[in-house]
DNA sequence: AGCACGCCGACT
DNA sequence: GTCGGCGTGCTC
């Protein structure tokens, strides 16, 4: 509902949602200068308490004059139209709802830094100041910055401590606002900046071809400045097509190394203009963008065919096609149906999908009507895809998780590829969405349809499909004549009765390894854990250096020569002697990437390997180099970690190796089965992409778990109906919605403590049956907290998780107010992964 | 979340 | 005696 913005006369005033955890929007006014340009959604600057200056985002207009507390003015209206629809601040809502969290985190969540303003304490002279006779003693410092400050009127902090060095800053500015020589203000500006760019062109009357002659003549003498001006006209094509000169040239591709002052001269003299233009920092085509062909097999022919039929009556359809079965040409075909439909499109990838091949390959498809979204852009980047989708620039957009935020005001499809990739769920900072389900409620409000793909389903999902609330089609053929590979399951405690294993590698993966090296093909080496052993332990009295600050072991790096904690990241030098007992014998225990990589090398002296794991990759291009290095044949084996699973298709490739099946498969979680599962797919399916079939090499010491059973026949029907039975017997999701609730206190008797009283709040509205623990979680401290965890579960569709959810927060607010838990965070996981 | 106002220890 | 520790409560 618009308010009426024109007919009254009424003081107006706006509920303002602000990027912060409070529970409602806030109440300003709106200035009368501001009146016209008020609309639901646009962004404002506001004062919130004494000096914070911030972003927020105009929810509601109205005129009802706040009782108990005086309304601050807006500042100012940053939009002439809103950079939030009615559809984002919808789902806002319901995020906010069904995560537990506060609106304002999910607006910070969504909008890119980018548009938020950022405001930075700045001084000036204080013009008030009056010292007459001069008796207020300034330090040589202080007289300094009161220099400055007469040059250059103000000055940030940061440039103060530039000047009298880092330390002095602030005690310096504290000391001349006490003297009343300064004053502090707050500058605001957008962060958004603008690409802009230098361009040269010529002046009238010379953009006249037949000019020309008479400007060689004026500049007879110079020649410096001839050849500039000829330089010029051979790379615009100036005479042979005079209209050039209104798009001009780049300054600096006119003077490139070249010295600056010929050009001045050009300019001084009034023969060349220069002037800027905006651009976009997203490459541009000039070609009317014709969709590039794309023939589809019989196969995925009537996959699309099915899947639009299915769209008919459900709104989501699951896509289940075998890693190499074409799923992505049947996406491309149904954008193309969307856009040219007139509907905008929402393709979501996993992160580290998004770095591959897939986005080149979509960008010369869609050309510039697709806009990325990646959490490596910069702001700025985020901001233009942000805009260019309320421009209407793009109707396309392929994105990470953060994307189901975008402005999009007539979606018709969302793709979620790789649709159970744990990645789409958000951990740390609340909202702690899961961007699959969010994309579905999306998709909802939009009267959208929603396809997930996936070769390797989430057991939700395929349940959501075999009982037909979704639509399903499935892909078992690979595409082309490409073969499956065939999967080897090598029992490593026998190989160890037989003596045949080399370290931590069995007789049958180094013979195929050393075929594969032979052959001149590739070979992945798969290992879950980075560094080079979980631990170190003393083999005299068996103990384990422990981080600090968190209930684990720490890893050994060898690389960096270092012990580290994967959970908060702090590191120590490597003991030469055990500081427990003072012996020397320290051995490393277990595997990681870093281990096997030196171990292959030692085996395989010759062949080129590489590791590639959250180490490796830390800088922003070596992703890209590991998978080019591997791509161009200068990387004979690849080491890696879940890195290794995604999206990589080498045809060479005619080996995987999978180090250590069983500590995926027994780690304690209910999901465990699921994602090994999925894990091994994946890895597997990076062997063998043509007509040769590759080879999947698995070393377990649990052969005969019905898990590797099901993965060896590639049997996922099967697998899923043992899981979804033990799911259905044990009360876990699908049947069950969790909730896990971590209580987390510095002190371990106090996050107990809190956890017991929390509990007994829940029980009086929830049966005791379906709340367990507390208990504390296996890694029980992080970062100096302890941790203790409640879960909570609600069959499906029974409970009015709502109204829980409600009772839930004002448990936890209740138990939080008390003195003994000021120090406590109580953390809401809904559907947690 | 951040920032201010407010009450107790080690220093110019 | 003050600077500063962070504890509590509020922000339209």
């Amino acid at each position: 509902m618009e308010f009426n913005k024109e007919n009254t006369k009424d003081r107006l005033f706006a509920d303002i949602l602000l990027p912060l955890p409070l529970p409602r929007p806030f109440t300003y006014r709106i200035p009368d200068t501001e009146r016209e340009k008020v609309n639901i959604g646009s962004r404002v600057i506001v004062q919130f308490g004494k000096k914070r200056i911030l972003t927020g985002i105009i929810v509601k207009v109205h005129s009802i004059e706040p009782d108990v507390y005086e309304a601050k003015d807006i500042i100012e209206i940053l939009d002439d139209a809103p950079s939030v629809n009615a559809f984002q601040l919808k789902l806002f809502e319901w995020m906010a709802e069904y995560y537990m969290c506060h609106p304002g985190e999910v607006l910070n969540a969504a909008l890119p830094s980018g548009l938020k303003v950022s405001s930075e304490s700045k001084i000036q002279l204080n013009p008030n100041f009056e010292d007459l006779e001069e008796k207020i003693p300034f330090a040589d410092k202080e007289l300094l910055i009161i220099e400055m400050l007469e040059k250059k009127e103000a000055l940030t902090f940061d440039e103060v401590s530039l000047i009298v060095g880092k330390k002095s800053g602030s005690s310096l500015i504290k000391s001349l606002i006490k003297k009343n020589r300064i004053i502090v203000f707050e500058e605001v500006k957008e962060k958004f900046t603008p690409k802009i760019i230098k361009k040269v062109r010529l002046c009238p009357p010379y953009d006249q071809k037949g000019n020309m002659q008479e400007l060689f003549i004026k500049l007879e003498k110079k020649p410096k400045q001839t050849d500039l001006l000829l330089k010029y006209i051979k790379l615009t094509g100036f005479l042979e097509n005079p209209d050039k000169n209104t798009t001009g040239i780049n300054k600096n591709l006119l003077i490139e190394e070249s010295s600056l002052s010929p050009f001045t001269s050009l300019v001084k003299a009034g023969f060349f203009e220069e002037y800027e233009i905006v651009v976009s920092r997203f490459e541009e085509d000039d070609e009317e963008s014709k969709y590039a062909e794309v023939r589809l097999s019989e196969t995925q022919q009537s996959a699309k065919d099915s899947i639009l039929e299915q769209f008919g009556e459900k709104e989501a359809v699951l896509l289940h096609g075998i890693t190499g079965s074409g799923k992505t040409e049947i996406y491309i075909e149904l954008i193309k149906n969307v856009l040219s439909g007139g509907s905008q499109v929402l393709y979501l990838l996993p992160e580290i999908a998004l770095t591959t091949q897939i986005v080149q390959r979509l960008r010369k498809i869609f050309g510039d009507k697709m806009g990325i979204y990646h959490s490596k852009f910069s702001d700025n980047e985020r901001v233009e895809t942000w805009r260019g989708i309320i421009s209407g620039r793009f109707s396309f957009v392929v994105g990470v998780r953060s994307s189901i935020f975008l402005p999009f005001d007539n979606l018709g499809l969302i793709i979620i590829d790789e649709e159970h990739e744990t990645s789409y769920k958000q951990h740390d900072p609340a909202p702690r969405y899961h961007a699959r389900d969010t994309a579905l409620m999306l998709a909802r409000m939009h009267h959208s349809k929603t396809l997930l793909g996936s070769a390797t389903p989430s057991v939700e999902s395929y349940f959501q499909a075999v009982n037909k609330k979704w639509g399903l089609v499935e892909l078992t053929q690979r595409f082309g004549n490409a073969k499956l590979p065939q999967l080897i399951a090598v029992d490593v405690r026998k190989e160890k009765r037989d003596r045949k294993l080399h370290g931590d590698f069995t007789g049958l993966l180094t013979q195929q390894i050393e075929k594969s090296l032979h052959e001149r093909n590739q070979v992945i080496l798969f290992q879950n854990r980075r560094g080079y052993a979980p631990y170190i332990s003393c083999e005299d009295c068996g103990h384990i250096p422990k981080c600090d600050n968190c209930a684990v072991s720490l890893t050994y790096h060898l690389y960096h020569k270092e012990l580290r904690c994967h959970y908060c990241g702090s590191h120590e030098s490597i003991p030469t002697r055990c500081e427990a007992c003072g012996s020397n014998k320290i051995k490393t225990v277990g595997l990681g990437t870093e281990k096997i990589e030196d171990d292959i090398k030692l085996l395989f002296p010759d062949a080129v390997t590489q590791r590639m794991d959250l180490d490796t990759t830390r800088k922003k291009n070596s992703y890209q180099k590991i998978i080019e290095d591997f791509q161009n044949n200068k990387i004979d084996i690849l080491v890696g970690t879940q890195m290794v699973t995604k999206g990589l298709d080498f045809d060479r490739v005619n080996l995987v190796g999978i180090l250590d099946a069983d500590s995926l498969i027994h780690f304690p979680d209910f999901r465990a089965h699921e994602k090994a599962f999925q894990t091994f797919t994946q890895v597997s399916g990076r062997a063998g992409r043509r007509e040769k079939a590759g080879t999947v090499i698995l070393q377990t010491s649990s052969i005969n778990h019905p898990v590797i059973g099901k993965l060896l026949q590639q049997d996922y029907s099967g697998f899923f109906n043992t899981e979804i039975s033990e799911r259905e017997k044990f009360h876990y999701p699908p049947f069950y919605r969790l909730i896990s609730i971590t209580f987390k206190d510095p002190d371990a008797g106090i996050a107990s403590k809190g956890a017991d009283r929390l509990f007994g709040k829940l029980k009086y509205f929830i049966p005791k049956e379906q709340i367990l623990g507390p208990e504390q979680p296996l890694i029980n401290k992080i970062r100096n907290y302890y941790l203790e965890e409640i879960i909570l579960k609600f069959e499906r569709n029974k409970a009015n998780l709502p109204a829980i959810k409600f009772k839930i927060k004002e448990a936890i607010e209740k138990v939080l107010a008390e003195t003994a838990f000021k120090n406590s965070i109580i953390v809401c996981d809904v559907d947690p992964v």
